[in-house]
DNA sequence: GACAAATGAGATAAATTTATCTGATTTATG
DNA sequence: CATAAATCAGATAAATTTATCTCATTTGTC
């Protein structure tokens, strides 16, 4: 079907935002995450791994182990997770899939889906995780 | 690495806009498409045949035959070709993946991406293959 | 009618993404 | 120290998407 995030980048958001949610200093375990979201728990696993080793959750091992915001929700935006798993493709390839579209040489609609895509870039970097949890909790929105 | 429209449907945009290019009552062999486009020519085969069956273009079969617009290039939408081809489901579905996101229990990016989205379909329901092929063809443009 | 060049259709293969399984290691607790 | 519950790591499987292969059928031309 092809969206614009990847499933495990839809994962690894919808994990954040849980963790968000969380009171700091305290460890969550994968299974939590994955029974709460209702995502396959191993693939969950991975990308919390690789997020770990990226810096962006911290994880403990062992008895009551389990993963933590590596910084304040407030510091981490759609933005971030969205780099740290997807890369940069979404803002960096041709629309059209045209392999040599560039600003040099550009496709029929490089510069409008320019301004479309800042615009996305834009609403992703403003969007942090303390804004995403506090809106899920508040009534009118879907709750996690 | 997941971006917007499938890999499929780029190669059908960019064939649709070689074959509006084409002079109108002229039959366009996959072959002559695919090696201009540099795309699998089998794999466009069946694109174009599932477009064939869809109304979006003609074909003829045996020798001298191909495909031509079954419409004028003017009737043809970048958004026509890609909801042949992809459905709608880039705009039906969550951008962060929750499948219990709607209007009445939105998330917390409901309604900011739905002004974005609807900016994209605005755009690619203008730009019709007309004129794509005539921007094409312009200096300072991507040559086909 | 033979031939060449095209689409049509279905099977199959390759590549990528998503998901699962297994076992090792870590760590708090009784 | 044994145990239980967790991450870590690597192999494997399943599903989806992308791509290829083969053969039948169609059609214009000699």
């Amino acid at each position: 079907m092809s969206l614009i995030f990847s499933r495990q980048c839809e994962y690894a958001i919808q994990a954040l935002i849980y963790l968000a949610k969380k009171p700091t200093g305290q460890w969550t375990s994968i299974k939590e995450i994955a029974e709460q979201l209702k995502v396959p728990q191993h693939f969950l696993g991975k990308i919390l791994q690789s997020l770990s080793t990226k810096g962006t959750v911290n994880s403990q091992k062992g008895l009551f182990g389990g993963f933590e915001l590596a910084k304040s929700s407030e510091e981490i935006s759609l933005f971030d997770i969205v780099e740290a798993i997807d890369g940069d493709g979404y803002r960096t390839s041709c629309i059209l899939g045209f392999p040599d579209c560039s600003a040099n040489s550009p496709c029929p609609v490089h510069d409008k889906w320019k301004d479309l895509r800042e615009n996305i870039v834009d609403m992703i970097k403003k969007k942090n995780l303390l804004e995403l949890a506090n809106e899920i909790t508040k009534p009118g929105y879907k709750s996690l």
